[in-house]
DNA sequence: AAAATAATTTAGACAAATCTAAAAATTTAT
DNA sequence: ATAAATTTTTAGATTTGTCTAAATTATTTT
């Protein structure tokens, strides 16, 4: 595999965040999204085309190719392992690990990430719940399902929680709701859209809608 | 503490390394070592002079100012933690961190450096034995001394070894010295310039002057 | 001390990644 | 279906870090 520059791996990383299963990328969207203006998108469209990273027709949008698609993963696994290292072995709180791995994930050795991912036990979720690829790209395609959506007494396991900001960070510890929580959906309440869930053994207790809205669950 | 490019990191740590306690450094001998040419170091050498990091006057040569020592001293910190995480932590061989290391030095975020440090149990010496700064820039001035040096029955401590070769290591493995061992030089041989060295309490084995050159101690 | 040699700097060019302003293509609205 | 608005691309400049070739300064030799 051959090697990127920091700005090509943004760029590409962030096409693939864009592109949902079908549908293409715009220019202005990307812009927006790495912080550039539309002119300089263009100018790197036509680069990663001509590296074959990219589909790109003039005015038609972008995808990326199964080769991009490789990249990116690549990519994606560098930033969430790093994402993982620094919650988890140096203690960085969850909102404060996104910006130090943007700067990790372009460091591109292979035998470095791969001996990384095996210091931290290979794991499956980074600290936002977003899965991880394997060496080989494959990763979980890990439903994640909405708390406010998940249905009553189905055992759930948290696994991403969006939005980390301090308060958002401050209440869950206090309601013990943490990255592999165990719990299940007791009842539901329509008039204000609050949960009442139970963590495994203990006592139930009252969440609001609005924080069933940032917590992300697989079934467990 | 301002941020300066991977280039102009590499500039200055290599004026670092390569002025001693006086002396000036010249154009051809950096070029050398950043593997570039003359003509962009004295491009370099006017940024420099500029951010006021190096004293610069044409055609004499330049020096580091305190300001440049200190970003210098930061950039070796960052380098040395790296390479003490890539070993002890990740499992790399000695002569596989400096090249990661390169590359980690780079990333220049405060909190992900004195985190890092406080992760690995704030060590002093990287796995070559070189002295790691501290975050104010202080380090062990590490009387490190060639162990062909060391007088006889004086306890000494393995803490650099310079030249890591594939051989060097497999000789190095097979007499049980590694960073941190624990030895006395028990008789020199003037005749090959061998040495009798005793490690702890085993019995004392015999190393080549050669071999006694690659290796520094500390008083233990 | 002048000539030869070596080291360093200047001048001008280039590639990467960006920008602004203007032109072209596409989409939306009438 | 044309006009208006939006999106995208092109053209030309800028910055950073590099290069080659030529000019300048310093050092060494005789």
């Amino acid at each position: 595999m051959l090697n990127y520059s920091s700005s090509e791996e943004n760029y590409i990383k962030t096409i693939f965040h864009l592109q949902g299963e079908d549908g293409n990328v715009t220019t202005n969207e990307l812009a927006d999204r790495v912080k550039t203006k539309p002119a300089s998108v263009t100018d790197m469209m036509k680069k990663l085309k001509s590296r074959k990273l990219v589909n790109y027709q003039p005015y038609k949008g972008f995808r990326l190719t199964p080769d991009g698609r490789k990249v990116a993963l690549g990519i994606i696994r560098r930033h969430r392992l790093w994402e993982f290292f620094l919650a988890e072995k140096l203690k960085f709180k969850w909102d404060e690990v996104h910006e130090v791995a943007e700067y990790l994930e372009h460091v591109s050795s292979k035998k470095l990430v791969d001996k990384l991912d095996e210091f931290l036990g290979f794991p499956k979720f980074d600290p936002h719940g977003d899965p991880i690829p394997d060496t080989n790209g494959k990763m979980e395609n890990s439903r994640q399902v909405n708390l406010a959506d998940w249905p009553v007494n189905k055992p759930a396991i948290v696994c991403q929680v969006v939005n980390q900001s301090t308060a958002l960070l401050e209440l869950l510890q206090h309601k013990k709701i943490t990255i592999g929580t165990k719990l299940e959906v007791k009842k539901k309440f329509g008039y204000d859209d609050s949960l009442e869930i139970r963590i495994q053994k203990q006592l139930p207790v009252t969440i609001s809608g609005q924080l069933a809205q940032t917590i992300f669950v697989n079934h467990g």
